[in-house]
DNA sequence: TTTT
DNA sequence: TTTT
């Protein structure tokens, strides 16, 4: 449960290659600059424009692949959302950033400009639960009030 | 992986009760009748509406929230992808139907219209994966080039 | 003003060629026929693909600029809302259509398919405000490949 | 003409009334400030709470609107985009700043927080044609409370 | 600083 | 009907 809705959508090109780390529990932190420009004409007519750099961030099992496949120059989808930080630089002042943290990405274009290339989509892998064994999900009825007639036993359909 | 985006993002309120079934297996598939209504001045100044009405349909524990907290008039967003789906009626006729297969929904409005009120977001559960014994996933390295200094070993983080 | 949030946000390929025509008026209709592929795992770990043929069409300037660099194959995002017609056709029966009405493109990949390559993004322009005499875009081809049989001379529909 | 998607959706609660400001040539400028908070558990099964506070900035017609109906505590539906800014602080030091530039709007849940109540969507209006003699907006009220100082008079920037 |  |  959550209250509100932070959605970031981005289509963009990298301005370098990913930078990846990992953590000492061995996750991947794949952190990427990517660009998105915009055009508008001022009121000259003269076309003007402007780039915004987005400082996106993946994680685990999608910051392996980000890394894996993106390159300085791939064009790329993504989607998550924004989270504002706020720490002390090494200077003692405190700073702020902002960061997309991705839960999406698809790489576009057929070939990136990276050499592997080729598009694919990737989510975010579901965090897994911490249990000892996993029980039966408790949240279905033991007495089904109508049938959904057009669904067979499978778990959730495309 | 996939290839393409397929999404759809609703603000709408519900033209009746959702309509719960529950699958043999006990999955609960619930869909609702959601409007969304837009206004648009027509050549001679006049103000014309056009009101969609989306069929959106929620899988398992979605669908139960879905069926115990929406009711008719409550407020809704709703984020999914588009399904087309091609059938023969009883008629022997060839027929198409267009569905929103909800993954994220959340009550707006504090109250809805319903009793039970209140804004909340839920997402679909992931499927369970599978599997004899959950293996250690082979995606980690077994030697990290540089550690993420600003994560601990937890999981995905915020 | 309007009531309620429809929109819709695609990245996928063209199946054919855009169908270019035109209003009396002189307005572009132009429908492209986009696949989005998602995949996923059945139950007993198979690999199962379905994809989603989405009717998108793109009235004036933005239908002009689809018809002329988008072509089969082409990669593209759409940005648009969900719009669910229903008609009777040539034999009497009732039926229904959905179209995602496009109101942004970007063309994606670097060469989308086509010659002209290059990605770029457009906008649908702003309904121009009723005036003395609406003169006839420039845009428009001085011939007319078909009529654009079911839109009348008014400016972009809803 | 663009490249690249930067949009950014949004459904969450202002923590104060907004802040309505105007440019020397009477444009509003209206700023808010809105909350979204995630839910995830921990390691632990502990439930955890992150509130993002978003500064989310409307211009024109719609920083009007938005100065008129929003209030502390009104649910709100916005889309935009991100905008990154650097600027030299009053102490010398460059600072960075994150704004959503608003491009469309929807008032939720029927009594927003405010008096006026009601939902309502609204998108911002197209920058108008450069013309003859600019005529002064006549929404804009004949006396600007605080100007926004950091506009010129220029319209909608990017 | 909001909201539930 | 596309794409990988």
């Amino acid at each position: 449960m959550a209250r509100g809705i932070n959605k970031v959508i981005l289509v963009g090109n990298l301005g370098n290659d990913p930078d990846v780390k990992y953590t000492q529990g061995g996750m991947a932190v794949t952190r990427i600059s990517l660009a998105t420009t915009s055009v508008r004409k001022d009121r000259d007519g003269n076309t003007q424009e402007r780039t915004e750099w987005h400082r996106v961030v993946f994680f685990g099992k999608l910051g392996e692949i980000a890394g894996e496949y993106l390159r300085k120059g791939s064009q790329v989808y993504v989607e998550g959302s924004i989270r504002y930080d706020k720490y002390t630089g090494q200077d003692g002042v405190e700073k702020y950033s902002t960061d997309i943290i991705a839960d999406e990405m698809q790489m576009l274009g057929g070939r990136g400009g990276g050499e592997g290339g080729g598009g694919g989509s990737y989510e975010r892998s579901p965090r897994p639960q911490r249990q000892e064994s996993a029980p039966r999900p408790q949240s279905a009825p033991s007495r089904q009030p109508a049938p959904a007639d057009d669904f067979s036993d499978d778990d959730i359909p495309f």
